[in-house]
DNA sequence: GTTGCCATGTAAGGTGTTACATGATTTA
DNA sequence: TAAATCATGTAACACCTTACATGGCAAC
């Protein structure tokens, strides 16, 4: 899984030009890219070579031109292929687990504050999250079943941060009962 | 967060070499890296140079010498210091969920067979993680609270797994009700 | 008049992956 | 005799990140 399918999905919405594609990927905790110039801008490129899209310069008056991306149908049937393909294993990576899997080294009270942190970054990203949906840039809903789609896709990811919260939660709870 | 922290980590618990970290690495889901020598041996030898570690190179007979690193207090220092360090947002990066994302242009059976190979691969994953854990090659309980930190750092993970597979069943009971 | 938006792009570096290379010994 | 284990290391490259570079216009 690389940033490209993303941006052809994207772009089987609607044409985008790369600052457009920068913006919906920065506004966006979903999908995960950071949004960055250097990947966006390299991949368009490389997806213009490849045939998956076409490109049109828009001059415009008082402002830079815009080069604005389309799908082909090769990019159309690119992106069908892929999305056909069998799912990959979604990668977690949580830096906090490994900390602490070490962390018996700290007294209670420095091992509390640590998983206060915890609780209170990821509450706070949940509630980034959920101000996000709401005004969110794009939200296919052509069909009842894309609406529907998007609807779960998004409760997946609220579904692990409450899920996180709960498990911190109960991990200070449990911590508070065993005895130093 | 890279993988210097997580082998410090090993290694304050006790000396191992790079080969055997490679094989902690390689047999552990939730220390998600991929254990491959490229990265193991150059953060070894990165480590030594920065003090963090201690080499001792125990020759055998019938079998390649050993280079066994032991964490000096240097390195016992910065351990504490990142482990103390605010905690990270998990980083979680589910491909299924984007390709699931544009999957409006699937007929319905098509859709279906994705999410029963998704649950299924998750299902198998979960049942992995398991049986890691029943033979995993280390577990530091020299404490009641350590040994509990590493109950609930496993829990996290299942819990994970389990969220996601009951995800992906109201997501097909869902689909089932929506009229094509 | 400084900040932010529009819009394109480049440079450099971090972090991780797979595959290759060597060579002896043990196991099937 | 073929494959796996022990043990170290290198090469190439995939993917992503932050920061830099340019330049006009609008808003405050």
């Amino acid at each position: 899984m690389n940033i490209k399918h993303a941006m052809l999905g994207f772009l089987s919405w609607q044409p985008f030009s790369g600052y457009e594609l920068k913006k919906i990927f920065a506004s966006s905790i979903a999908f995960y890219w950071s949004g960055n110039n250097n990947q966006i801008y390299r991949t368009l490129v490389e997806m213009h070579r490849d045939g998956l899209v076409d490109v049109e310069v828009r001059q415009r008056e008082n402002y830079p031109a815009k080069k604005v991306y389309a799908i082909t149908d090769t990019g159309r049937s690119e992106l069908r292929k892929w999305i056909l393909s069998d799912p990959e294993l979604p990668q977690l990576r949580n830096s906090f687990l490994i900390q602490l899997a070490w962390a018996d080294g700290l007294e209670a009270p420095e091992l509390d504050t640590l998983l206060a942190k915890y609780e209170q970054e990821v509450g706070v990203q949940l509630m980034m999250y959920r101000e996000q949906e709401r005004r969110k840039l794009i939200n296919p809903s052509r069909t009842a079943r894309e609406a529907f789609l998007w609807k779960m896709i998004s409760a997946n990811w609220e579904r692990y941060y409450e899920n996180e919260i709960e498990w911190v939660r109960s991990l200070r709870l449990g911590l508070a009962e065993i005895p130093a």
